[in-house]
DNA sequence: TCTTGACTCTCCTCCAACGGGAGGGTGTAT
DNA sequence: ATACACCCTCCCGTTGGAGGAGAGTCAAGA
């Protein structure tokens, strides 16, 4: 019999630990001095907290790793918690070789241009999305006006009132000059009937990569620019029409008020 | 000016986690009610956290993220603690695909046995080790009595007692019939003479492969199986000589006796 | 026999990044 | 007036221990 101090020099587990094993019941000592409170292990002990050891390296936690050694685990059961964790693994190794990705993908942006971008792009998932909309083609953006009218005057009419933020859909895949083909949008909760101009339907469910632009509307170009740059440099490919969503609009409609906010997305899936 | 509520939508960020945020003084709301202590954010505000989520995912804490945030950030600053978080991100990606590794080449031996194995192998780093040892060819090793004698004798001799559990080192890198080529060592702290026979050095240091044999000393085979099975799953190289670390031992020195414990060590590196 | 130094004990706090819930105040739409 | 959705501030729990305070224990040397 042993001390906890030998033990643990045995072991290389820090005499805190093995007082923590105890504790959880993982690994009680075979003997306990009932006036002093020392702790006596025996060298056979070892093959116990080997166990403990190297089921932890697998990435079970010690609740689980207790349940194991105290139930008799069939070499089935094993099997299957074995798969599970194999999963699991699969999927941290991903996630961080997606976060090296994401940091190497930083890192060339600074080299290339040697500053920060002002855009910080993040990665949400949106859950489906009912909406009414007017989709019409028009000459360039700033001329959606008309469009808006519509689609507001009808919801007035029909008393029904936005649930968020506002937005635009872009369904033009590739940059164009003239003609651009989109649809102005509200989200909406209540039943709403169609008209001849106003479409009621729900977006479906996406990930989303989106940024921030904050400045004058004119200069949003290069939001679109920066995220484009870092959807392509991290590994993810456009599946969808992009959404501009108005968070703070000048009442008057300036394209050059400089405390427009507003959000670009784009639906990505990984390439 | 927008509500905690909205503004948690609008991000897709927990109430939880923006008064979080808000007291660790990562991104304080533009506006509290000193009456009711609402919190009021800008649209504008969104940017900021996209820089903390964007920050997160690279992973930085919040502390670093809220230093980063502070202090005006050089791009040369930048560059280093992205580099930084590099090297770890590759290291979490290899330990990963470590782990990954060990769960399937557990998953092969049961596949292969249909049980789990008795021995469970763990890695250990050791720091460099002072010992006093005795060397010689003997025809098998339960023939090794004769070393031990001399070196108990000779540290008896010397008032100079072991620190430690005493081990034998199996030069040989093959396995053989006869005629094994073996060290009995006994780990030392204090000075000690050499004599003809008993020499003084000094293990280095070394990452070893371990594991435990709890029974019958005749039956260690298993164990030496197990451990070298384990070894080239696992993705190891054994680059020393094997240690048998004598724990517990019957005192008459049967070969026999059911309560002996054995660790084996063989110092690896990976393939 | 006394002392010293190395061990050991229990109990408490702390870490990171929040989530859950209690208990109570607010704001607005019907 | 009332219902209901929001919002607030505590407080506790999570994982796997580390660090330390304050006190008791043990073996060896003087």
């Amino acid at each position: 019999m042993i001390r906890i101090g030998d033990f643990s020099k045995l072991s290389r587990v820090s005499v805190k630990t093995l007082r923590y094993y105890d504790e959880m019941g993982l690994l009680k000592p075979v003997e306990v001095d009932p006036f002093t409170g020392y702790r006596f292990y025996l060298f056979s002990q070892l093959t116990v907290l080997h166990r403990i050891l190297a089921l932890k390296e697998l990435g079970f936690s010690l609740e689980e790793i207790g349940r194991l050694l105290d139930d008799g685990l069939s070499v089935e059961q094993m099997r299957g918690m074995l798969k599970l964790r194999e999963t699991e693994a699969r999927q941290r190794v991903q996630e961080e070789a997606e976060r090296l990705r994401r940091i190497e993908a930083w890192l060339g942006q600074i080299e290339l241009e040697d500053e920060m971008s002002k855009y910080d792009v993040v990665i949400k998932s949106m859950e489906a999305l009912k909406i009414a909309s007017v989709r019409d083609v028009v000459p360039t953006p700033p001329e959606q006006g008309g469009l808006w009218d519509e689609l507001e005057g009808y919801l007035t009419a029909q008393h029904v009132r936005p649930s968020g933020a506002c937005f635009t859909l872009y369904h033009d895949e590739d940059f164009k000059e003239r003609d651009w083909d989109l649809e102005v949008c509200e989200p909406i909760t209540d039943a709403l009937a169609e008209s001849r101009r106003v479409k009621v339907r729900a977006l479906p469910a996406a990930t989303l990569a989106c940024t921030i632009h904050h400045g004058p509307f004119v200069t949003i170009g290069e939001a679109y620019n920066a995220l484009g740059k870092w959807i392509e440099a991290n590994g993810y490919r456009i599946i969808g029409p992009c959404r501009e969503v108005y968070l703070e609009i000048a009442k008057n409609g300036s394209q050059t008020d400089p405390d427009t906010v507003t959000e670009i997305q784009f639906p990505v899936e990984k390439a």
